[in-house]
DNA sequence: TGTACATCAGTGAACGCGCGTTCACTGATGTAC
DNA sequence: TGTACATCAGTGAACGCGCGTTCACTGATGTAC
């Protein structure tokens, strides 16, 4: 091989890090492939070596995204400070002022509906599992109402740090993060009328 | 003049609500001068006798279109439903499947975001307005409690129905748009802990 | 051990296309005389 | 009343630019003999 093993694989990883931040900061469609590439230390044309279509990319860093905000939450929750704790770290400034490191789902939300089928299916089914790590650390009975709740609470969560994003104002801007944490936790509390 | 009193008016407007549309339903970045003129009935040229860019347009029709989301949800609460009608009419699949029609906030607010803070302030204002027609509506005592739950409802509405967009089986979405009505109720009933 | 060849990750020119914006112009109508 | 001119909403060619994608290629290294 003129590469190293792995050689390829490392560089895949890479030009997906590279566009999963990039993609959450300016959106996907605001970010290029030269651009992306040039990040990345390459050249334009090789990207077609990694992946068929830009929007083939867009999936593995929705999938890939996802999946390490659903690891860390997790881990946070497990250090012992469960459901609030998750909210907690969420519906937090450093989260609001780095959505290139946040959250995928809050970051991309509105402008996933508009991808192809596929695109949507890789990002329902992510989002179904941060769900389930929210109704995980539920203590609810019932699992439908469990269920219902833990989706309440993380679109709740989702919305609020969209809010936060598009104040202007820094003191509306925490008001709004504090009023998040205070229903999540409201919600947590009292699933049922 | 060449043209009857109010023409201009007439066709600025004719160009904010086919914008007003289209953003909705593509986003702002996927929709182009050129088109939205056609579609107006003009050419792309004489977009800059009526804006003076893209970024102009984008701010008038935000204003615009959350305005009319806020005068409508107004009527529908005013016609004897109160918060619970505003909730319901919001998280309905018709309201989901017609994004071009519906709520700007929750069509953009992870783009706006992006955009120059003179637009995000516009974005924000208006918000605020929504926010707090959904406050009037609350039978809470205490200003700053709330002025608190009706964020949490409105983000939770909002998100609630970005999710309820990005799913693609259609039982999981409509069980999403329930989630979403329980909280939003729950939340309007249980405002502090 | 030395030479010929195969491999393939990455290069960079080129493709057609649409973007936002500018600007000299058109042509229907209103006003001035 | 008839003619000359001013107005200005809208036209459409042109600007430089970046987009996603294709493809013939390079060149460093591994393998075969």
């Amino acid at each position: 091989m003129r590469y190293e093993k792995g050689h390829k694989d490392a560089t895949r990883k890479r030009i997906i890090d590279v566009a999963s931040r990039r993609f959450r900061k300016a959106g996907v469609e605001a970010v290029g492939i030269a651009g992306l590439m040039a990040d990345a230390g390459l050249t334009h044309g090789g990207f077609y070596a990694h992946f068929g279509s830009k929007e083939e990319l867009v999936r593995e860093v929705i999938a890939d995204a996802l999946d390490r905000s659903r690891a860390r939450l997790a881990r946070i929750a497990a250090e012992g400070g469960g459901l609030e704790a998750i909210v907690r770290a969420y519906l937090t400034p450093p989260h609001r002022d780095g959505p290139e490191v946040g959250c995928a789902a809050a970051a991309l939300a509105s402008e996933i509906v508009r991808h192809p089928a596929e695109t949507k299916a890789a990002f329902a089914g992510k989002v179904e599992a941060l769900i389930e790590l929210i109704a995980e650390h539920l203590e609810i009975d019932d699992p439908t109402v469990r269920r219902q709740t833990a989706t309440a609470i993380f679109a709740g969560m989702m919305g609020t740090l969209q809010l936060a994003r598009a104040m202007v104002d820094e003191g509306a801007s925490e008001q709004i993060l504090e009023s998040g944490v205070e229903a999540a936790l409201a919600l947590a509390r009292h699933p049922r009328r």
